[in-house]
DNA sequence: GCCAACGTTGGC
DNA sequence: GCCAACGTTGGC
């Protein structure tokens, strides 16, 4: 069972809208090397939800993956800012779909919130992807980096 | 709202 | 296939 870190725009789709929601297509993902990592998911996997472009960006809860690697539907959708024609042309073609989608079902909140700011100074994290790559939207994270956050946040990491 | 980081696009 | 221009992300 591994861990894993998604980032998400509170104002667009926030914890308490996969609670309600869940278990919810994890949709929208345009980068490579984060559909790469969408890819690696497998269904029991751990993934720490983080809020971003918000007052603070934190850690707020946990989610746990319950379908992997689904076709983005987003990416089929002309009307949709995350429309991709050869996302589409894949799809006729029989391909694999260029753009993924896990389904994450709601775990729990942490109890509380763990700003990046605390995350990102820790001395475990000097490696990770989150502190090496910018702008990456998921990510795993080593056993080291678990502990770390689990030390931090002062609870377990496991569903 | 600024702007650094960095991915993508497209001309050559 | 290089790389300059451009667009986006996301912390601050």
């Amino acid at each position: 069972m591994r861990h894993w870190l998604v980032k998400t725009e509170p104002d667009t789709f926030s914890l308490e809208d996969l609670r309600r929601e869940s278990p919810a297509l994890w949709d929208g993902v345009r980068n490579y090397q984060a559909r790469n990592f969408l890819r690696e998911m497998r269904c029991g996997d751990v993934v720490l939800i983080q809020h971003s472009s918000c007052k603070v960006p934190a850690i707020v809860g946990l989610a746990v993956v319950s379908e992997i690697a689904l076709p983005d539907p987003t990416a089929s959708q002309p009307d949709h800012a995350g429309f991709d024609p050869r996302h589409v042309a894949d799809l006729e073609a029989g391909k694999p779909p260029r753009w993924l989608a896990p389904r994450l079902a709601y775990l729990r909140p942490l109890s509380t919130t763990l700003p990046l700011s605390r995350i990102k100074a820790a001395p475990p994290m000097a490696e990770s992807h989150l502190v090496r790559r910018a702008r990456l939207s998921v990510m795993p994270l080593n056993e080291n980096e678990i502990a770390c956050i689990a030390s931090l946040a002062g609870e377990s990491l496991m569903p």
